[in-house]
DNA sequence: GACGGAAACT
DNA sequence: AGTTTCCGTC
């Protein structure tokens, strides 16, 4: 089920960030640490314990050695190791599990929802949290590309040696401790993917538009099995995941278990009732012999994204942009909650327990919060810039810990009063305004609650159970991309190029399509109007400095999301203003149904229209 | 042990 | 940028 080849870890592009920095290309330590976690014989030293990505460094001497052996520091030691470690804690790739010693805890929600915006949530009950991406292989034919091991950044294909899998693939031959840097590890994985990968086209780049920006097609191409002739695996065919991934694989029965097992951890927190996402490469045309999106494919794909979103409490402006697109709401299951697991022969492996916490259902439906899910804002770390430029007044000793007030104050702020959050928004690259302010996932932060301090945040639509759901693929990068961080709390920025315009969600396409009409038959504002109205103000923002205009937005969101509970349903008829509809509220079956194949026209006019681009 | 500042290194 | 090294503090 698992072999080298296939299995090896692929890596947020950001976690080699090569074209930003030349160094990162070597293997970074928490990838490293992945490795070890991957590897049985390293369970000695290394192993996952505890919640959902949670790890101990049972011979903490022993990981420094061979990660010192691994960077040609001989010198190293734990101190030293740990002392990197907590670099990730600002970065929020790792963080501290408290109270117990050489304990730390992936925090994959941000490996994954900033990267990997198409992995689907599908059922992702019953996959840890936090979970290392999980090596599905690559015979795993899903879609969206299910686990981070698929989703390989482009630079990997392109450039980048430090490609995890090719060194887990060189793990596999037991060079873990080898003195080799992400760099040398390259040729094998080229040999396996070909240079071909490089050239993504046609059809592949249609797929772009859809995809994060870091998510070329090439990383797409390669979660299918890659061009060098991996093969895709047929459709439907699911593949184990890694035995030594606390990311179980789901075995789930039927095609659910496909995307919820393999799924990137963060996604897979989801609670287990979304669509499963399983693509049919060959159902459309449109994307050649790559993907295919076919209606039902993409609603799925569709929500699953926005349940993602969604689970990952990515702030309501994140659905600004596109009002109208109601994603229905992730479905929480009312019934059997706790069975996220369901039938997961693989779970059992490695791979760390998993936390009934872990569901979000759990969390919100069941304990405290009548909302349906939480927001858990992860406020940016504490940059040197901040604390030193801002009197060093922050006593917070820890960067959640601080980060976590920040959120909760942030919110609290909005909600109660008119004060603009403390946000900082200052132009950041996007992984690092990613970590500027983030919104993070419940599960991840649901450690938090555990461990930490994690403050969760209710959002404003508590009683109700709604959410704010509308979002598209355009969005969907825009989320991945800026949204995630200083745009948290304003409205629509202008959308992310490419992807996602007006004309793109396919609103033009159907001039006879009357405006939604809500299952009480309410009408709504055609979509169309809407967007072209909101698009038209995004040029205009745009064109007048995101600066600025990012602050104003920001308020104006802000004060939104506070309003928005009080809004309710009843504005759908008039909404001059395209944001303040949006529709950040469940929404019963029928109207599901119908946002759903909104959407799916939507992305199905995006993706012919990129075609047409390419 | 854990944290995080600071400076140096690659 | 991502550590590595050193170190003071808790």
């Amino acid at each position: 089920m698992k072999t080298p080849g296939d299995t090896g870890f692929a890596f947020p592009d950001w976690a080699y960030k090569p074209e930003s920095s030349p160094g990162s290309r070597q293997i970074q330590l928490w990838c490293f640490i992945l490795e070890l976690l991957r590897k049985e014989e390293y369970h000695e030293v290394i192993a996952w314990q505890g919640d959902y990505g949670e790890f101990v460094i049972k011979d903490p001497e022993e990981v420094a050695r061979l990660w010192g052996a691994r960077k040609c520091k001989p010198q190293m030691n734990y101190d030293k190791l740990s002392r990197a470690l907590r670099y990730y804690y600002n970065k929020r790739i790792l963080h501290k599990t408290k109270g117990k010693r050489f304990t730390y805890k992936f925090n994959f929600n941000k490996l994954v929802l900033v990267n990997y915006p198409f992995i689907d949530m599908g059922s992702g009950r019953g996959v840890p949290q936090s979970a290392p991406p999980v090596p599905s292989g690559g015979n795993h034919f899903r879609f969206p590309p299910s686990t981070p091991s698929d989703v390989l950044s482009p630079s990997e294909d392109l450039r980048s040696p430090g490609m995890f899998s090719s060194v887990a693939r060189r793990m596999g031959r037991g060079s873990v401790s080898d003195c080799s840097d992400g760099t040398s590890t390259n040729s094998e994985l080229e040999e396996g993917v070909g240079g071909d990968d490089r050239g993504g086209v046609g059809p592949e780049r249609a797929f772009r538009g859809l995809l994060h920006p870091r998510l070329s097609h090439d990383s797409l191409f390669r979660a299918y099995g890659g061009p060098g002739g991996l093969g895709r695996p047929p459709p439907g065919h699911r593949v184990h995941g890694d035995p030594m991934s606390p990311f179980p694989v789901s075995p789930l029965p039927g095609p659910g278990g496909l995307l919820g097992s393999t799924l990137s951890p963060a996604l897979s927190m989801t609670p287990g009732s979304h669509l499963p996402y399983t693509p049919s490469p060959s159902l459309s045309p449109m994307l050649g012999s790559h993907f295919s999106f076919n209606p039902d494919d993409m609603k799925r794909y569709l929500q699953a994204h926005h349940q993602s979103v969604y689970n990952y409490h990515l702030s309501p402006r994140a659905f600004f942009h596109y009002p109208n697109i109601v994603v229905p709401q992730p479905h929480r299951p009312s019934a059997a909650p706790d069975k996220p697991m369901t039938a997961h022969p693989a779970a059992h492996h490695h791979a760390p327990p998993m936390p009934h916490s872990h569901s979000l259902h759990h969390h919100q439906g069941e304990e405290q919060h009548p909302s349906p899910f939480k927001f858990k804002l992860q406020p940016p770390p504490l940059g040197r810039k901040q604390r030193d430029g801002s009197a060093s007044s922050t006593g917070g000793s820890s960067s959640s810990l601080g980060s976590s007030y920040a959120a909760s104050g942030l919110l609290s702020n909005s909600s109660s009063s008119v004060g603009p959050p403390k946000i900082k928004v200052e132009p950041v690259s996007d992984i690092e305004s990613d970590e500027e302010v983030e919104v993070t996932d419940i599960s991840e932060e649901d450690e938090l609650l555990d461990n930490d301090e994690g403050d969760v945040f209710t959002p404003p639509h508590p009683t109700n159970g709604t959410a704010p759901t509308a979002i598209t693929n355009g969005n969907l990068g825009a989320i991945a991309e800026d949204d995630l961080d200083e745009d948290v709390f304003k409205t629509p920025a202008a959308p992310p190029m490419g992807p996602l315009t007006p004309s793109l969600l396919g609103l033009k396409s159907e001039p006879g399509q009357g405006p939604p009409i809500s299952p009480g038959g309410t009408l709504c504002i055609p979509l169309k109007l809407r967007f072209k109205r909101r698009w038209s103000e995004d040029q205009k923002m745009e064109a007048n400095g995101e600066r600025e205009e990012a602050e104003d937005k920001k308020v104006r969101a802000e004060k939104e999301v506070v309003e928005e509970p009080a809004t309710k349903e009843s504005e759908n008829g008039e909404g001059p203003r395209s944001s303040p509809s949006l529709s950040l509220r469940a929404l019963p079956p029928p109207a599901q149904r119908r946002a759903s194949s909104e959407l799916q026209r939507a992305t199905a006019q995006l993706s012919l229209e990129n075609h047409g681009a390419c």
